[in-house]
DNA sequence: AATGAATGAGCATTCATTCAT
DNA sequence: TATGAATGAATGCTCATTCAT
């Protein structure tokens, strides 16, 4: 391939997902697409094969950008264990905020016709066995509940930032608009943090 | 509005339920919705002006069709104080079991246009009264942690039900595929219940 | 039939005749003219069979509507033969105004299928033979060209009330707007008047 | 746009003005247009946006395909003054007998919603410049009325040729059928003439 | 006589996809 | 590689008409 065609490529590929993961598989449209990227239709085709096909490469690049615990992160979370659910909590949080695209392709990605996903790549365990030893050494130190497998303790960290990003919308009807504003989720990592950890 | 028009109103609300919660609402077309409800299109567009409105009333009914935390629940609440974490999670997970629906629908709202939303009634807090207080209850006797507000505490277990409910196919693929097995999940709400409470 | 079914249908007459001649066959509907008239759609198709059927007798009726030339006028047209022109064109201009229906079915039916037309009954020739002695005696006393039939100069006068109501939209547009106020009619009528009459 | 687009969109275009003329805005059907223009119907829509756009399109081009009095009238009327009336009048009635969608797309326009109208260019009053000297100088040899304005004049002349033609279906009701022969034709002509001229 | 409920064909418009250059 | 032109099957919605009470 040219270097002209990967530009384009790439240029198509980065416009999708931003409309993908605003409008969802069914209420984006590939005119929509081409135009917003520049580009003619027909090359979509070319590169992608069909909507699905162009669906599908959305995803995967969308979660391989995704890089969980930088470095910085990781040193963090080994120098302070008794802070370790606070910093991943706020990672997660940062993910969010840094990936906005993440959490709507994965929230489409599960609504929607699961065929795309099939072909998804498994995603990095590795992340977590970093995690899961210090998850097994603040446990070790009485820093976090010992009766508590690794797998739900992520899963809760997982959950709650998940939810706070997803829901937003509906969250606001319940519960209070604050827990929105940059207070609100500080108050909600400072306590969720205290929560976990034994008293 | 005659017997025979209420029904078929009823029938086609329960349908588009179905359809809209499986497909979305660009997904979900009203050929199918009237072809499912064995009723003709037209009826759609009598009683509910057009597919937005028709969406809108299923978003409606599923909201009000949900009721949380029966009686029943609320007494062994309050009869057992030191597990209302795991009796609220529980009575949330069967939640969304009874009503598959409702956690779609929810998303869908969440991801797609929200002019469905701004129509939909406050969501009944008064529930959230009387577990508050259950939630007082128990913090004054040392079975949950004083120092986090009720609203943490019944965010993250939304959240964790929510969560659970609502990423399983993209959650099989990064955790192990048994905590949606029953056992899994009885698992993961015991887990939870132990780690939220002081120890 | 009842009274009050005669009222009932002498009500969708009145009413589907300002439809139509407001939007022409095809672009009224049935159901607009069932609710402007506040009876049920049903009625329509008891008392006028169809659509097609109800267009019919609404062509009927506005044509047996319209009276022209009263007594007074006629009168008038006696005493006064010099004015005989100012006189029809006058009425003619008057019918349209009092009969604002008229010119517009007329132009209907006479863009669209001609099926109604056929049923029409022939259309009062009576009226033409009065009017045609006084504009016999008028030339007779040269006051009008005697060399023109009367068909040609009834038919203009015709031409001009006609044209002057039926084509105000696209004419402001290439002849001055002011022909179209008070003024600018009694400036077209005294003109013609002037213009016909032998000098 | 290439050759073959253009192609496509003249062939639209001219379809178009016979079915808008024929059955007007609301009898005239988009898929009829496509079928009769034998093209896909998403053309018409690539083309002209909309029906309401092809629409315009057509009333413009009708409007722009008229052209008045062509040098030839012209040299004729400046040769013989005294048969001016007669001249226009013979054109007039040539021109709707050559464009025979010009009276009919008129009409439609003067029924019909007028937002079509309001994007029509001004419609060229140069033509009438040179007309209007004409009848100056006929008016100044005694030839035609001096007290009568040239707007008067040119009105009459257009309601004629303009009520002949459109309104034969129900005028041949009243009037005699004889008037729209060939004959009849030259009738109305030769006495209009006739009774415009000072006598 | 009158009405609300229901229908099927039709209508303007859009969409994913392919063709031709 | 790239693009404008074209297509056929939807898609949301409407309409004249009929049914059942």
């Amino acid at each position: 391939m040219q270097k002209r065609a990967i530009e384009t490529r790439e240029n198509i590929l980065k416009t999708a997902i931003g409309i993908f993961s605003e409008h969802g598989y069914h209420g984006a449209k590939v005119d929509q697409i081409a135009e917003a990227a520049a580009v003619n239709k027909q090359r979509i085709y070319a590169y992608f094969h069909s909507k699905a096909g162009l669906f599908e490469q959305c995803l995967t690049a969308v979660f391989e950008g995704v890089k969980l615990f930088d470095d910085k992160a990781m040193t963090a979370a080994r120098l302070e264990p008794a802070r370790l659910t606070e910093i991943i909590l706020r990672e997660y949080m940062a993910l969010h905020k840094k990936h906005p695209y993440f959490w709507r392709m994965l929230a489409w990605t599960n609504l929607e016709d699961d065929s795309s996903l099939k072909k998804l790549p498994g995603l990095k365990e590795k992340d977590y066995t970093a995690l899961k030893e210090l998850f097994g050494q603040a446990a070790e130190l009485g820093l976090l509940p010992r009766s508590v497998s690794f797998e739900t303790y992520i899963f809760t960290l997982m959950a709650v930032s998940y939810f706070y990003n997803s829901n937003r919308k509906t969250l606001s009807k319940t519960l209070s608009p604050e827990l929105f504003t940059g207070p609100g989720m500080e108050k909600l990592i400072a306590e969720c943090s205290l929560m976990i950890a034994p008293q």
